[in-house]
RNA sequence: GGCCCGUUCGUCUAGGGGUUAGGACGCCGCCCUUUCACGGCGGAAACACGGGUUCAAUUCCCGUACGGGCUACCA
């Protein structure tokens, strides 16, 4: 499959729908990987029991199968270093801890997390705010540090909850080279003792991370920014097991901001801005929790993925539209820029619009007939073809399929009244029968020819198009908007076409 | 508050010591047109600020402002 050691991951938590940002990591280190003909790897960080959240890992393999940004290994896609979930592999990591310790690169810490808040609380009253368990205050706390390793011992054995804290060394600088930022450092004095294990025995993100990427031989981490400020504690957690010359390069990626105001993309922008936040629909019990995706919105996936690879990224040329082929081929890390980037919703519909005029009606019909089915219409497949070409240029998100042309499925359902009294006479009904009955003679039933006959009988009788030609397209439509007047008859049929105009006349003379 | 990161049109961005600072979205106008679109053409619109360095700074350096992230036994 790769024909590189180049190995990257994504590796989401399941505690909700995969965000927007989420996605776009994920495809950052698809592209990447296929770029360098490396292997893209998909792992489950699940170690926090509390936040865990059934379905949610389902969702997101769904998310990557519908963006087409399947894995190559991965819990359920196989490869040879899983499991790829981590609560699957919770043994290997207590082991790597009390390595540390054996070392004295880590400690036994017995403060619970009572303790830890009362104690924070302590010194905020005394106007100290940032209280941290660091290399200056862990003297002062309940670790094995501080007790005598007697006094740990029994504590151990006695069963006494505790977390394994790194040891953060005192007076260094910790300096490392980002590939989106440069070079990035972090002293020491100001890294707290981050818990690499839990009480419950669960690794936290930081021992976790290191350790699965050391085991799966990751060799680039790209991540959100959120993950820059830790990046110093993993160095020196390399650094610790003596991993420093295998360790990955890091990559943070800039943030996805709101639309508009202040901080980063939310999933209740989904619902302020009315656009989605998420690549699929997510059900939950509560309605606010529940969210509609760029799926239901009517996004195709290939202009969802290349919406989100700009944001954050360009090719450095004037080219938008890109396969995912083609943004595999043209990825670089060194292209991606610095600053968040606020979420356009106007370009992602513009990147979907594009990719719908550039769609295949056939195409369209596969993925237009589902929406159909959901709204009881039923069409031929040959009617929803042709359909789908009279509509594709006037349509930006696939919904747009029905609800901008429902009147072909419906019929009328509510006519322009305004346009209709500006044109509507005794006169114009006269000849508005006529031309009915010329549509209803018709024997060639294409739009070239109904146009031609149509056109000479208004010349034939000095009428003007201007009168005549909205008034059949209200007749037909409801509307002023829509595809060529005669296209539409030939589509509509002559059954339905006649049927219309004659119900329309009667309607036209109510105005 | 502390630490880290960032800052080119409203937005996404290209560029980079000497440019008419380029493109795209959105907006406006014109053309095409039986409508709406599509398409074409054109327009308004940006280097956050202050100091350096330099013959020259939007580009390099330092500050300031502003924005973002982190600051949990969450990831």
């Amino acid at each position: 499959m790769s024909n590189s050691n180049i190995r990257v991951r994504f590796a989401p938590s399941p505690t909700g729908p995969l965000h927007i940002g989420g996605v776009r990591t994920a495809l950052y280190n698809y592209l990447f990987a296929k770029k360098m003909g490396g292997t893209f790897i998909l792992r489950i960080e699940d170690t926090d029991q509390g936040r865990y959240v059934p379905g949610a890992e389902e969702y997101i393999i769904d998310s990557l199968r519908w963006c087409g940004l399947l894995p190559v290994e991965g819990p359920g896609f196989g490869g040879e270093y899983g499991p790829y979930r981590q609560s699957e592999r919770k043994d290997i990591y207590g082991e790597y801890a009390v390595q540390l310790v054996k070392n004295g690169k880590a400690y036994y810490a017995f403060d619970t997390s009572e303790e830890l808040d009362a104690k924070r609380e302590a010194e905020k009253a005394k106007g100290n705010h940032n209280f941290r368990y660091d290399n200056a205050t862990r003297n002062e706390m309940k670790n094995s540090l501080t007790l005598s390793g007697e006094e740990t011992q029994k504590r151990l054995a006695a069963g006494e909850p505790y977390t394994i804290r790194l040891k953060i060394p005192v007076d260094e600088t910790v300096t490392f080279t980002d590939l989106v930022r440069g070079e990035v450092s972090f002293e020491t004095n100001e890294l707290d003792d981050k818990v690499l294990l839990k009480a419950d025995g669960m690794p936290t993100y930081h021992l976790a991370n290191i350790v699965d990427d050391h085991l799966m031989k990751i060799t680039h981490v790209i991540r959100g920014e959120e993950w820059l400020p830790s990046s110093a504690h993993h160095i020196l957690l390399y650094r610790a097991f003596g991993w420093e010359a295998t360790m990955p390069q890091f990559a943070h990626l800039p943030l996805i901001l709101k639309p508009v105001g202040n901080g980063k993309l939310s999933k209740r922008d989904g619902a302020k801005f009315n656009m989605p936040v998420f690549p699929l629909a997510w059900e939950a019990e509560a309605a606010e929790d529940s969210f509609s995706g760029f799926r239901e919105f009517g996004f195709l996936p290939e202009a969802t993925i290349n919406f989100l690879a700009f944001l954050g990224w360009n090719p450095g040329t004037e080219q938008e539209i890109f396969s995912l082929e083609e943004l595999s081929a043209a990825f670089s890390i060194e292209k991606i820029g610095k600053a968040g980037a606020r979420f356009d919703y106007d370009k992602a519909k513009w990147f979907n619009q594009q990719y719908i005029h550039a769609a295949d009606p056939q195409q369209l019909k596969e993925l237009v007939r589902p929406l159909m089915a959901a709204k009881g219409y039923e069409v031929s497949d040959e009617f929803l073809v042709s359909y789908c070409e009279l509509m594709k240029d006037r349509v930006v998100l696939l919904t747009d399929f029905i609800d901008e042309g429902q009147y072909f499925f419906t019929g009328v359902s509510s006519f322009d009244d305004q346009n209709i009294a500006k044109r509507w006479s005794p006169e114009v009904k006269t000849s508005f029968e006529s031309l009915t009955g010329i549509i209803e003679q018709a024997t060639d039933f294409d739009a070239a020819s109904l146009e031609a006959a149509v056109k000479s009988f208004i010349n034939d009788n000095g009428l003007k198009m201007g009168t005549i030609f909205p008034l059949l397209r209200i007749a037909l439509a409801g509307t002023m908007k829509g595809p060529d007047v005669f296209k539409m008859i030939e589509l509509l049929g002559k059954a339905d076409t006649v049927g219309r105009l004659q119900k329309a006349v009667k309607y036209f003379d109510n105005i």
